[in-house]
DNA sequence: TCCAAAGTATGAGATATCTCCTATTATTGT
DNA sequence: ACAATAATAGGAGATATCTCATACTTTGGA
């Protein structure tokens, strides 16, 4: 992680301004975080001391089981949140945050302001106005995922985890995602280099035809 | 719906109160209503005067679509808010509420309460608790509801919508929600009768080994 | 360095689920 | 009261997906 200063600091802060989430000047405390690919912004089980605001990039939560098996649960993009159960929740456990890519956050420091954000009724307001949203979001997606074949959901979740053009997700960790066998999810990707979306470059894929993957995702979207 | 008065009211309020999740006293503004199974909560497109928390009973979110067609998108179980879109979000399309049993829920009255609450920093950070907890529950659930059978998912399903042992929704409904097909849908059901689960009678369903759809549905909880 | 564990890869048969088709009831508007 | 529409019901074959078995490769630690 590397921390972003001065003349580059204000260039993100004014790109991204976030002033107007906050009653009070909150520029002066936040941070500029930039993660590299696979960097962790928040490690497993360790309480953050920042809550996040990406804008720009991507990353992956993921949680360890009792018995070892670490899941992917969800996706982090830009304009969300991180951190924020643990902002509010003082026995909340703290699963694992992993870039994608390459990625730039806010951070803003709790040993500094979490007293003042706490009570910061225009904060609260945005943030439950933007969970809210999320839930509702979640529900509709979670009352349709499984109505569509994997091809689709697997177009989506390549679109979502790739890197520029290279996918290199662990198939082990996919098909927990995805609720799918090892064995189909294989197949499935087969499919996809033999229609020409994608190529195999050794234990990665990388992308050939994004357009086609974009049509499959979309199906999802739909409604 | 029929407003309970009196020392029913207070029975309710003393029962399950929930001044700690206010800086202020709610309760002389609290109406308690009581409504039948299958009552409208919120009528879709309506806005509602209320911030409802429910207190006994279950309920069903439901959306139409532009082309006419009705989608179950999800639940409400106890101690769930109503209205919290609507509350912070003046531009938010209401969705419909409907009761799948009789059911009792609080009403905190917009006209003499909205200003005050909105600006009541103990609620909104026990609101942005639940909110984003929902939102991580629901996440998980996502990642997790294609693995399963149908004969699983179905379970939990009857499970959440039945009313004491009668399960009577619409097939077609249900299988928009659970993403599956009609035809597949039926067939399961049908399982189920064979087994002994469930018993026909006419248009709708009596649970007959409550036990055995449990253990069906508990499949999807574990971990 | 070597072993154990995790990850990758593929075949073959078994199930779950879908699509298409065709009837038979409810429900609804006129 | 009647036609039109939506919902229920079930058959049959096609696909998607799963399970099991088996072999090879990479990786992390003793």
């Amino acid at each position: 992680m590397e921390s972003i200063k001065k003349d580059k600091r204000q260039y993100f802060l004014d790109k991204y301004s976030i002033s107007h989430l906050f009653s009070f000047p909150i520029e002066e405390y936040i941070e500029v975080h930039k993660y590299k690919r696979d960097e962790w912004i928040i490690r497993e089980g360790m309480r953050p001391n920042f809550l996040f605001y990406m804008i720009e990039g991507k990353a992956k939560i993921y949680v360890t089981h009792k018995n070892g098996k670490v899941s992917l649960i969800n996706f982090i993009n830009e304009k969300d949140y991180i951190g924020e159960m643990e902002l509010l929740n003082d026995d909340y456990y703290t699963k694992g945050i992993q870039t994608t890519s390459k990625t730039i956050c806010f951070a803003i420091p709790f040993s500094s302001c979490r007293t003042k954000i706490l009570n910061d009724v225009t904060f609260l307001r945005e943030l439950t106005k933007f969970l809210s949203l999320k839930a509702t979001i979640m529900a509709a997606k979670y009352s349709q995922s499984s109505a569509f074949p994997l091809e689709n959901r697997l177009a989506d979740f390549i679109l979502q985890t790739a890197d520029e053009d290279v996918y290199m997700e662990k198939h082990m960790i996919v098909c927990d995602f995805l609720g799918v066998s090892y064995r189909h999810l294989l197949h499935v990707l087969s499919q996809f280099c033999c229609k020409g979306y994608l190529k195999k470059e050794g234990r990665q894929y990388r992308i050939q035809q994004l357009q086609q993957l974009v049509e499959l995702a979309e199906v999802l979207k739909n409604e």
